[in-house]
DNA sequence: GTCTTTCCGTACCTCTAATTACATTAATTA
DNA sequence: TAATTAATGTAATTAGAGGTACGGAAAGAC
């Protein structure tokens, strides 16, 4: 066991395993995992095809890959702003804020690829499959404590833990549709507003 | 202009658009769109590839006219029951009611067709685009107009009415996904409950 | 130098999808 | 019966996808 830094024998690697995964990242994200093929990948990288197939192994392995890189770059930072203890007022607007960048000028694709991916998950292989299913349940999860924690705070409204996970994820993928759908920034986030801010008592629902 | 309902001359149609519409709705419904070819539903119905040309030109043509099928069946009834003038709880009793039936007892396939195509629709044609659109907006319409009324009678929360019928899209594509994902019907009952009710005044929302 | 090890990429294979060329069939009409 | 019309379906074509066989190249070891 142990990786090999230098094993300084046989020729040397020069398969770039971060630029396909960086390439494949962003292509899936823009143009959804369907319609990009191995080749487009090749073509943007310089790498050949068997060179993918060796590291990745498969269509499905190399789709599983990027899954795991959009995990860290785009899952997480949503699970961690769930698990940093702060009033639940201000968890809701670092969410909506998240949620609501401007993608064009980060240069960031708009839309969600774990959501695409659910979308289309018929035509993905199974370890990707497989990945999304644990994504999903890991984010269900980091919403559940998080309600949880409101709730003993007294922040939250009487609801079922599991109906207000589901109802935060489905707010979310419908956030990320939108946003692909081209709809504007200021209207997704007045949207999220009225959505997540149900969950709290409201001091905000005025009558006329 | 005007029909041939019996043009009585040269070989007589046996081509059953009927039956290749019903079939390739279903499959599409049940498979998504992207995942069931032209030759599967020839297969099926035993209409040769040339003839579902003749009859729709194209796979973007075919696909536009089953989104057509669907929208009377499925998008339709929606609508009908916004356009009702009932109570706003009687009428979220009815969208509800609608979006949770059971599926399975009734042989209709999980999800709605409509809310696939729209997640995938970077691989479907123009035409089929255009409709998706059109039936978009005829959604998004009705649901303002049932806002407005709603808002009128002094039953609907301080809100927006674009945001409110976005937000209502949500819902139920989200609904619709959480279908697909096998989530129960109850849950889903459940969880659009809380979203639903919240547009409107809230008695339900009882402090601990 | 040559052996061994390890990685490389060209050129192919196989499948499946959409789409069409074309010869054929079945009816009405003269 | 022959001509006309309007539909039919078999059998290709083309394009692109995922995937691989295989001969070669670049290093250290001997």
């Amino acid at each position: 066991m142990s990786k090999k830094p230098n094993p300084a024998r046989g020729r040397p690697k020069t398969f770039d395993r971060d630029r396909v995964l960086q390439t494949a990242l962003t292509q899936y994200w823009s143009k959804g995992p369907a319609n990009v093929s191995i080749s487009d990948i090749c073509n943007l990288t310089g790498a050949s095809k068997p060179g993918v197939y060796r590291e990745f192994g498969s269509d499905d392995g190399l789709k599983k890959a990027v899954l795991e890189v959009y995990h860290d770059l785009a899952i997480q930072p949503v699970i961690d702003i769930l698990e940093k203890n702060q009033p639940t007022t201000d968890a809701i607007d670092a969410l909506i804020g998240f949620m609501t960048q401007d993608r064009m000028a980060l240069d960031i694709p708009q839309g969600c690829l774990f959501v695409m991916m659910r979308a289309q998950s018929e035509h993905l292989g199974p370890s990707t499959c497989d990945k999304l299913n644990k994504v999903r349940h890991d984010i269900l999860a980091a919403y559940s404590a998080w309600i949880e924690r409101a709730k003993l705070r007294g922040e939250c409204i009487k609801i079922p833990t599991d109906i207000a996970a589901l109802l935060l994820d489905m707010q979310h993928s419908g956030a990320m549709r939108m946003q692909r759908e081209g709809v504007s920034r200021e209207t997704i986030e007045s949207v999220l507003r009225f959505a997540l801010g149900g969950l709290m008592f409201r001091d905000n629902a005025i009558r006329p």
